[in-house]
DNA sequence: TGATGTATCTCGGCT
DNA sequence: AGCCGAGGTACATCA
């Protein structure tokens, strides 16, 4: 890894065009190719950057870019597309280079997924006398969330969503037209549950008589497994 | 922004619980106070991070993580929200300081809504006769993108996209069943229009007789202001 | 490998 | 401030 100070200007093209004016910044380029332009503020989502696979050349700046000041241009290619970086260096105020090795890469926790097992698990959330019919129900068009028979025998879909919006209802309301035209199942009714349900999602939903569930994940994790969230 | 080359391990809780192992890791201390995590290959995002606002605070390690190794801890808090990063310092390579100030940002061009714009300003491309009602045309679930009359005086709906997805055409018919029910618009027919059009978005269009439209933005664009894309 | 759905999404625009 | 849509989305999972 080499990390760069300098006062840079960058061109970008490819999906679209992008011009940074020269000011200082930034410069990391990973060892597997890639550049990153990092400003002193922002998330960290870089300025502007390369992807790997990519390839770094340095040119010679033109007699133009020369007399405004430019010492070097770098010039990242993608090797897959055609997108382009062209960095234009005025001056290096610090060039370091560390050889960092490979990374363990990261261990996640407490996604998405969790948020299924644990309704579930708490099927009292949905409706009382509710029995799961199962998780991850396969049908032609992909996998219905969750399958239970209410205190009736009726059965419901459930389709989760951390947010709920426009496109789960669609997707739930494409189960169903589908698991109504079984006979063992039919007639089956839709729960839209997410932690926040959008108003147009909630507006398509009750238009079509699927009914809207807002779960609360921190209390639902909270009964579960009864500590608060700390390392 | 200060840049520190080190053998680390990391941890994060806030919306979801992350642990990094101990490797040698870039760590970017922005002027703002965000924190960046950065391994030597993947993409610009960092392994972990946290976004500005935050506080950093140096710890002493605990006698069970000095035992290990452990020379400093850094503990960056969120400052709205309870999210923290725990940063376990094993060995400092590299440490250097840099004002960088404030960066004059980047400079776009070429994106969706110049799409809009420049369609809307070139009618004759989706038919002779068209003239425009309006751009973003609003209405209970979103906005239509163009709304146009056709030569014949009906009522015509077009959802620009960059990339022509399913999406877009599920997008149109929701607007298409709304606008067709209101009498003074009645009947409206659609127009899928994009850069490019998946197979699958077209197929399915065409079966709700919705018209694909794919649009050479280069064209368009050098039509508009004469000039090719260049640096 | 391509399609699909999520994200500690980020970012900009608008209400 | 919040909501909504787009992204050079990135990223993981699954067919």
């Amino acid at each position: 890894m080499r990390l760069i100070i300098a006062e840079c200007s960058v061109d970008y093209a490819g999906r679209l065009s992008a011009h940074l004016p020269r000011a200082k910044r930034l410069l990391v380029m990973k060892a597997d190719g890639s550049v990153l332009v990092h400003s002193d503020s922002g998330s960290y989502k870089p300025l502007n950057w390369m992807n790997p696979p990519c390839t770094v050349s340095v040119l010679t700046p033109s007699a133009e870019q020369a007399l405004v000041g430019v010492q070097q241009v770098w010039q990242v290619q993608q090797a897959k597309t055609d997108d382009v970086l062209m960095i234009s260096i005025f001056e290096v105020l610090s060039d370091i280079s560390h050889e960092l090795g490979d990374d363990p890469g990261l261990i996640k926790d407490g996604v998405e997924k969790h948020l299924q097992e644990l309704l579930a698990d708490q099927l009292h959330l949905i409706e009382e006398g509710a029995s799961l019919i199962r998780r991850e129900y396969f049908t032609a068009i992909g996998p219905v969330d969750i399958l239970l028979r209410d205190a009736n025998g009726s059965t419901v879909a459930i389709e989760l969503k951390r947010r709920g919006d426009i496109d789960g209802v669609e997707q739930l309301t494409r189960y169903l037209e589908l698991l109504n035209r079984d006979p063992l199942l039919a007639p089956v009714r839709g729960i839209f549950a997410a932690q926040e349900i959008k108003p147009q999602a909630r507006k398509l939903a009750e238009d079509r008589g699927i009914e809207c569930l807002v779960l609360d994940y921190d209390a639902m994790r909270g009964i579960d497994d009864g500590r608060p969230r700390l390392f």
